[in-house]
DNA sequence: AGCCAGGGTCTGC
DNA sequence: GCAGACCATGGC
């Protein structure tokens, strides 16, 4: 099924789908290709519109994925008003950040802890060629906490994600059980969905804060790593302004995407 | 060889 | 509450 998203300020896919914020788009061509919730996902722009190419047809879904009803175009120019946070913004402006499926984003932000973002992916990669259902192509869904629940470590050596293994099968447990569910983080506060999250054995503030971000829609939620550390100490030691903050989850893509690939 | 990669846990103060 | 060791793996 193909339809139309229209997305106010644009989208460059490019910089979307390989900011570090999604790990499973790959470029072939002129066209995006993604699997996304068990979905054989085609994008391609057209000015501010993103054709879009897949089986689910639920274009609510699509629109809360690339995060449609943000107007983007008003955001960075408030963003620009902030003389430090102007050059990030110019540097890579079509980055929106993607709203992604609950467990893979809790799922993949654990694998990344102390790891690179092209191991990140090979991880995921096994990870869902082993235990993810199969689809055209040789493609594979993301597998979902039950498919994970009832495995072990030694299951998971394949996948060589080292100590994150036990991490990872913690996870699929307190999401099978439905003790950590997207329901129910919904609902909650921040810091009280931050604090949920963390009950996840391997899941701290950073992860927590991701899976926020990523997938709950906190875009006010900012994930600090050591390059945003360094980046807020060196580029805003005074902070994000009070306009900016509601949206700092998303002004930190800017900045992490700048600070990481920019010179 | 040593350092780093979108961190977290555990121990000891 | 906070610093430091340790944790697997792979690229540079």
């Amino acid at each position: 099924m193909n339809f139309k998203i229209n997305l106010p300020g644009g989208m460059d896919l490019d910089a979307t789908c390989f900011c570090g914020q999604a790990f499973r788009w790959e470029k072939s061509g002129d066209t995006f290709v993604g699997i996304v919730n068990g979905d054989i996902v085609n994008c391609k722009m057209d000015g501010d519109t993103l054709i879009v190419s897949a089986e689910n047809e639920n274009e609510e879904f699509w629109h809360n994925y690339f995060g449609a009803q943000l107007d983007y175009s008003a955001l960075k120019t408030l963003f620009c008003t902030d003389k430090a946070l102007e050059p990030c913004v110019k540097y890579a402006p079509g980055i929106r950040v993607l709203r992604q499926p609950f467990y893979e984003t809790l799922c993949s932000f654990i694998i990344s802890q102390n790891n690179n973002i092209p191991r990140i992916k090979g991880i995921i990669s096994r990870l869902c060629e082993a235990y993810g259902k199969p689809l055209l192509n040789g493609n594979f869904a993301f597998p979902s906490a039950k498919d994970m629940a009832g495995l072990t470590v030694e299951d998971l050596a394949p996948l060589r994600s080292g100590f994150r293994a036990k991490y990872l099968l913690d996870a699929a447990k307190k999401v099978a059980s439905g003790e950590v569910c997207e329901e129910k983080l919904l609902q909650l506060s921040n810091e009280d969905a931050r604090k949920l999250l963390c009950t996840i054995f391997g899941v701290g503030p950073k992860v927590a804060d991701c899976v926020l971000l990523y997938s709950l829609g906190r875009v006010d939620v900012i994930p600090m790593d050591v390059h945003m550390k360094r980046a807020m100490q060196e580029r805003f030691p005074n902070g994000l302004t009070q306009d900016v903050a509601p949206y700092g989850g998303i002004a930190q893509q800017y900045i992490f995407h700048h600070t990481r690939t920019g010179k």
